[in-house]
RNA sequence: GGUCCUUUGGCCGAGUGGCUAGGCAAGGCUCUGCAAAAGCCUCUACAGCGGUUCGAAUCCGCUAGGGACCUCCA
């Protein structure tokens, strides 16, 4: 079945051809490490993992770049701006490399917990600076760039005059030419549209390196330009990113690729929406970010608990990509219970074996199970619906579950259908939604003192001696695992 | 101000013109020593007003609300 793509870039969704086949290079915008990954940064990156997950599934050998932006303006919260003017010792002084280090680890820690896969390549900025003056150097040299002042900005009205500037952002270049925005170092420029590619370093500016133009640093849009361009070629498959990106930044990305490779650099264009808050994006500078760390341990005001990694997973997971997807504790509670259920469904699942038949008992069940099945890869075809792949999940879990407690006959599902059940979950489940058991229920000697127990309680309940049944239960419970009697006088337990 | 998007049941969220996802919550029932879990059932919504159509949540227009981008941003 062909994959369908929705492009940012034609505004539809496309038949996806990769141009190498067999292989697909993807680009990501990676996050900016100059202070603690939030809520907002889940989403594309566990997005993206889907997309990298699922693109190997079908076979594609996905090459995955992904940056880290570690050159800029950087100032660590709460470090004064004074700290940049030297006077000070150099180990009291802002190490913008520690600190950049700093935050590359947390997110790299983040991450981990998401489950997401690490990319292929991992580039940095400024381990880049020589390829991005390289690409500066071939646009000034094409006649799309100028030096002014020991800055180099691109040449947007010339670019514009032969290309299409502003189709991927639906933006109308006449309205950029008249933007009246107060910026640093406008007055360097032709033109107001036009963008940095490489800034001049104001004495008290800490990231400087030496460049034909004198001492400064690159424009925020180029280290995206020349690393994809490194590692992807001229032209490649997807790159994707938040779709507050899509101006100025990946319209600068064009413009710049364009003219140095001679070739619209990207196939595909893929852009996520924007996590909010009540209602409104995510942000600094709206003042309600959510860390990760926050989340993870419910330390923040608006959260009414502490989540964990997978129920923030699943909370993305249950929306389709491009709408916005409003967060509040509430709906990521809702997400948390409901991720135990088709957790626990899946893991029960795993264990259950099937009739030996190769006739179903009920030709309608299992035709009903086969058709929700075939939808998974149709919907996730369908420019990635993991939503509707969920919901179907959701409908099969009731039949897993009544097939455990004999209220389906185990016969009434035909062998082959059963065990390619329990291959699709395990195939979404873990390998395509990269979900993860919630709880460290794997602990061997746990399990041995928890059958210890169960083995007490059943003797207990034998000899009708509940105060002992209920003591191991209810103690337990304020441990915090949950002891469930099953049909039959089986009993299994879940850590809450 | 410009460009674009959005408005779905108590809440979160899918939705390709007709077959009206799913989750959470709530209520009822079954199972059960009790409990939990599980199963079954109930809860039919599409901002408002017009229009197109045999038929619209889905297309068009207007009104109202919300949002994003135009500046660093996932």
């Amino acid at each position: 079945m062909p994959l369908k793509i929705y492009n940012s870039y034609s505004r539809q969704k496309e038949e996806f051809k990769p141009i190498t086949p067999g292989h697909v290079g993807m680009y990501v915008c990676g996050p900016t490490v100059s202070g603690e990954s939030h809520l907002g940064h889940a989403r594309p990156y566990i997005f993206f993992d889907i997309v990298l997950r699922y693109l190997t599934h079908k076979g594609f050998k996905v090459r995955y770049v992904r940056n880290i932006t570690d050159a800029g303006h950087f100032e660590e919260e709460g470090r004064e701006a004074e700290d940049k003017i030297s006077k000070k010792a150099v180990l009291e002084k802002l190490e913008p490399m520690e600190l950049v280090q700093k935050y590359t680890n947390l997110f790299h820690w983040a991450f981990r917990q998401f489950n997401c896969m690490e990319p292929s390549i991992e580039p940095t900025a400024t381990g880049h600076i020589v390829e991005q003056i390289n690409m500066i150097e071939k646009i000034i040299k094409e006649g799309y760039a100028y030096v002014s002042n020991g800055s180099v900005y691109f040449d947007v009205k010339k670019y514009a005059a032969s290309h299409d500037y502003g189709k991927l952002s639906g933006r109308i270049i006449d309205d950029l030419l008249e933007t009246t925005r107060e910026l640093d170092g406008q007055e360097e420029k032709r033109d107001l549209a036009d963008f940095a590619l490489w800034k001049h370093a104001a004495p008290e500016h800490i990231m400087r390196w030496a460049s034909p133009w004198g001492e400064g640093f690159p424009g925020w849009h180029i280290e995206c330009s020349a690393m994809a361009t490194k590692y992807l070629g001229a032209e490649f498959d997807i790159h994707g990113g938040g779709m507050d990106l899509q101006f100025p930044h990946h319209e600068s990305e064009i413009a710049q690729s364009t003219i140095c490779n001679h070739t619209a650099p990207v196939r595909y264009w893929m852009h996520n929406n924007m996590i909010t808050i009540n209602g409104r994006k995510m942000g600094k500078s709206y003042n309600n970010v959510i860390k990760l760390t926050e989340l993870f341990s419910g330390n923040h005001p608006l959260l009414t608990q502490a989540f964990h990694p997978m129920t923030v997973r699943f909370f993305i997971l249950q929306s389709h990509y491009r709408s916005p997807l409003d967060f509040s504790s509430e709906a990521l509670a809702a997400s948390e219970k409901a991720l135990k259920r088709l957790w626990e469904a899946h893991e029960l699942l795993q264990k259950l074996q099937p009739a030996d038949t190769d006739t179903a008992g009920d030709v309608a069940l299992d035709e009903k199970i086969n058709n929700w099945l075939n939808e998974f890869e149709e919907f996730m075809d369908d420019d990635f619906s993991t939503p509707k792949v969920l919901a179907n999940m959701f409908e099969l879990a009731p039949v897993i579950n009544s097939v455990k407690d004999g209220l389906i006959a185990a016969d009434a599902i035909s062998k082959p259908t059963w065990q390619r059940l329990k291959k699709m979950f395990k195939l979404y489940m873990e390998d395509i939604f990269g979900l993860q058991a919630v709880t460290a229920a794997n602990n061997e000697m746990l399990k041995a003192v928890m059958q210890l127990l169960i083995d007490i309680r059943k003797d207990a309940k034998v000899k009708k001696d509940y105060a002992t049944s209920d003591r191991i239960r209810i103690q337990l419970a304020e441990m915090g695992i949950l002891l469930k009697d099953e049909k039959g006088g089986e009993m299994s337990w879940t850590i809450e």
